[in-house]
Formats: C-alpha cells, structure tokens, sequence
RNA sequence: GGUGUCGUCGCCAAGAGGCUAGGCAACGGUCUGCAAAACCGUCAACACCGGUUCGAAUCCGGUCGACACCUCCA
C-alpha cells in the first residue's frame, strides 16, 4: 500500500517512496543518557516505533533504522564529573578519568533506557544500528575540517563555530521552521557563550575542553583544539557514516526542528555537500494533565514512575498511539485507564477468534469491511492511529466474534497479526487458563459463601464476598460453581 | 517582543463547508438471588462575537483562553 507522510520541510502530506530500491533508511534522534527517560521522551521513541513498523507492515519495505545515543553534552558531564551528587553506586566506583565516569554513567542509563523501550513495545532488534557519539569522534572531526576549509566554520577561543551568516548567502538557514531573524537577535536569549561567537545564531561544531572534562585531541589548521564535539555534529555525522547521504527519513520531537534539525542539514550541506535527507518527520509534544511536564509542577514521570503505579507499559503505549502524532497529546491517568479497558476489549476479541462457533450467523464479510484494508488505510494516512482504532471498533461492533464461522475467525487471526505487528499491544494466542495460586483462607470462605448461597442466606453471602474482595479476590458466579479472582 | 499550534459531549480524541468518527464514563436492558463480567441499546459537543454562504466545528475578521518554540529539551 503507498504510505504517505507528513514531511515537515514541505509543511505537507507526501507520497512516500524510498530512495533506493525497496530499502528505508530512517534516523531517529535518540537519548541523551544522562538520566531515565521520562514518557515525553518516549512518546517521540514510539512515533519512530509506529512509523518504522508501518513501513515495514504495509509499505512492504526493509528497514534500516538508526537511533543515536548521545554519551557526551553538557548534562553527561556535569552528572558524571568526580563527587557528582547525582552518581548512583550501580554505575560503580568514580576514578579520577573524567572520561571513564561519563561512559559509566552512560552506560548505566543507555541500559535502563533500552529497557524502558522494550517494555514499551519497541523491539530492539528492529534497530540497525544505535550508535555512540563517542564512538564517532574521528569522523565529527573530520567533518568540521570539511566544513572549516570550505570556509564556513571559524575558530574562536579554542572553539570551533558555524558561521550561519556566511552559509546563508549559499543556502537556505531556516528551511524547517520560520525563524523572524530581526527579533530572533533581539529576543532574550541568554548564552555564556555568546561574546566568543560573531553572531548569536552561529553554533558551536567543537567545544574548547574545559579543566576535568573529557576531551579529544584535534588538531585543525595547525592549531591544538582540544575539546569535545558540539551536538549537532554527531547525528549530521552518524547519519554519513552509517546509513550513507542522502537516506530516507529523520525523525524527532517537533523541539528539534530548531536549532538542532536545522544545524544538521546546514552542517552536512556544507561539510558532505550533500542535503542529508528528504523527509522530516516531527512529532508533537505529550503534555500532563494540560500542562508541559516539568518536575516543578509535580507533573513529571518517568515509565519506572508509572509502573510504580500500577500501570501497564502497553497501557501507556496504546493510549499515547490513540492520539495522532502531529497533535499534543494530554496524557492523564484516567487516560491510561480508559486506553486499558479499550485495548482489552480488543483482546477480548482476539481470544474469542480462537473458539469454536456452535452455529455461526455470519458467514461472509463484505469487501468493504476488510479490516485490514480499513485499518492499514488509516495508517498509510500519515499514521492516522485514532482513525485506523475507530475503524477497528466499528469492524468489532459491526462483526462479534461469537456470531463469525470459523473460517473468518481464522482470516481475522492473520489480519489481527498483521495488525498487531504495528500496534503491538495484543497477544494473538488463545486465552491463557492462568493458575493463580488462590490462598486457601480464600477458597475456604468462598466454599462457605457457596452454601450460605444454595441456603439463601444471601446476607451471609454477600458479606463473605465483601471481605474476599477485602483480601484482594473478586468472586464471579458460575452456573454450578464460582471463580475465583484477583481484584 | 517575535513565530506558531490549539480551544469539539463529564473525560480522552478524530473530523476541516452539507454525509451518526471512535474509546472511557453515564443511563436503560439481557443475564444474576443480588452483583461482577460480557452483550444490546440510549445520550450528547463544536470557546465567544461578528461576517461570507442556500448551508459553517469546518472559511474570514475580532475577542478571550491554553500551550509551545525562539535557551538544554522528545
């Protein structure tokens, strides 16, 4: 099916097709690991999931998708610099090697991260590659010199900076985002560095190490800079070295459009001569009840926060893709709530699939209402997610499983897997018989609700079910019996 | 200050000139001793004020409100 898709440099919806071949080649901006990612970060990590498996499921293409972990910026230092109050005894034992307390500290996180996202549904095997800045030093320096001797890069005090202006007069600065540069350069922006630059808008491409910092020798134009790389210049250099100028597809949180997305394409431009890619795919913003999550509005979390509370990762990821991508999205817990119970009753669905129908009603479905067609048609729509989930409640409502003959049921399992190869949310198996380990106090005073029920003593009975429920348990009646629950 | 996005039923969330989006909740019913679950059914909305139009949530102007970016940020 064509797959069209929102291309943030167009400010329109586009056919999408793959440079080469049958291949997409897709980077996402990643984690900075200085921390554990928060449900902001991860909405951004599941859009490139969404889109990724898309692409895959009905664009029929290969994927090579490419997602950086920054090991190295300002917050990495700071958090792993010798007596950090932030240092965790996990990371290990702090040495007097800046840089071994930064990859440590990285390491830890990038961990944690790549769990948080496998919990979430993200598949880490679908990842080609998720590459290190640090591991990339060589080629950053390498792409500053191509842009330094193309004479669009300067030093300063030891730094190396982009020089914006002399770049706008070759190309387009500000294709991403309309920037009104008058007032941009009067507005509040507050930088130390500013005063070693020649214009506010130049940004840095290599940072002067200062004292107890990693560093990296580099030496340019005969002159000793030791330093670390400027942020932007890793994923405009990750990006050449791994998936080769120009790919496919670049995706990131809508936050990034400026500076950060419109560096990379001035950087690769200038440095490679080549514009790095044709489609520029941003998400919106995940806002908490309303507001933008900050930690002072005790509004901010983190998955291993919601766990804590009792939510199911697959909870948050099916509510988060009930919104679209390009809206914000105002993620509350009765949201979570009410994501839980709808994906269950799709699953509910599901296992139904896998039972027998005594004597169906329905024995054919028309064209029209092919699910997979009705659902996959959605998503080619710019990843229409809370259409392509509407028309799946319509389909459920429109055809109930008890009523479908077997041979549906077993088209519908292969259109559920298909489906479920994106939204990964569901299990495409029959209902598993759980054996809970019921404790026997439980089932003693459910025994004994059960007869105070056959005496129609149902005072009696209803009190015994008020203190099973008391102890965790929920008693569901059968014709000839009862079940036990956990609440 | 500049730029932009947005205000849709109790909540979440689609729609972008005429055609019931959807989910959760609520209410009624089937089932049950009563429940729970499940299923069936009901229900409603387009911030405000003007304008364009035969017709406006949808287009235009204004007002109010929310949010974001311009500084590290998904």
């Amino acid at each position: 099916m064509q797959i069209y898709l929102y291309n943030s440099l167009s400010r329109s919806i586009e056919e999408f097709t793959p440079i080469e071949n049958n291949t997409v080649r897709m980077y996402s901006c990643g984690p900075t690991v200085y921390n554990y990612a928060h449900i902001g970060n991860l909405r951004a990590f599941l859009f490139a999931d969404l889109l990724q498996r898309s692409l895959r499921t009905i664009g029929n293409f290969n994927l090579k998708w490419v997602m950086n972990i920054t090991d190295i910026d300002d917050k990495t230092i700071r958090d792993s610099q010798l007596g950090s109050s932030v240092w965790l005894k996990e990371m290990g034992e702090q040495t007097h090697d800046p840089l071994k307390n930064l990859k440590a500290l990285t390491k830890f996180y990038e961990n944690e991260f790549l769990l948080d996202i496998s919990k979430l549904g993200i598949n880490t095997k679908h990842f080609y590659e998720l590459p290190h800045a640090t591991d990339y030093i060589k080629q950053m320096q390498n792409l500053i010199e191509q842009i330094y001797n193309k004479g669009f890069a300067y030093i300063s005090n030891g730094s190396v900076y982009f020089n914006v202006a002399k770049w706008s007069e070759v190309d387009k600065y500000g294709k991403l985002k309309n920037i009104d540069w008058d007032n941009f350069k009067k507005g509040h922006r507050i930088d130390s560095d500013t005063y070693e630059r020649e214009d506010v808008s130049d940004f840095v491409l290599w940072k002067q190490k200062k004292e107890n910092e990693p560093y990296w020798d580099f030496i340019l134009d005969n002159i000793s800079l030791p330093g670390r790389p400027g942020w932007h210049i890793e994923c405009s250099t990750m990006e050449y070295s791994i998936l080769g100028l120009p790919f496919d597809i670049h995706t990131g949180g809508i936050d990034l459009q400026f500076p950060h997305h419109e560096d990379e394409i001035a950087q690769s431009k200038a440095g490679y001569g080549i514009e790095p890619n044709p489609f520029w795919c941003h998400n919106e913003f995940l806002e908490v009840e309303g507001k933008k999550m900050s930690k002072s509005f005790g509004n901010f979390f983190t998955l291993r926060d919601l766990i804590t509370k009792g939510f199911d990762p697959l909870d948050i990821r099916f509510s988060i893709l009930s919104a679209h991508y390009r809206s914000k999205y105002n993620f509350t817990f009765d949201g979570v709530i009410a994501a839980k119970k709808a994906r269950l009753k799709v699953q509910d669905y599901i296992y139904k699939l896998f039972e027998s129908t005594a004597s169906p009603e329905i024995l054919s479905i028309p064209n029209e209402s092919n699910l997979r067609e009705l659902v996959f048609s959605e998503l080619a729509n710019d990843l229409h997610t809370p259409k392509a989930i509407a028309k799946l409640f319509d389909f459920i409502a429109s055809f109930p499983a008890e009523k479908l003959a077997d041979s549906l049921k077993n088209e519908l399992i292969t259109i559920f897997t298909l489906i479920n190869d994106i939204f990964n949310v569901w299990e495409i198996n029959p209902k598993k018989e759980i054996d809970l380990q019921i404790p026997d106090e439980i089932t003693i005073l459910a025994k004994q609700r059960m007869i105070a029920k056959q005496n129609k003593d149902f005072a009696a009975a209803d009190v015994l079910r008020e203190k099973i429920k008391s102890l965790g348990f929920v008693i569901v009646d059968k014709k000839d019996g009862f079940d036990i629950k956990p609440l």
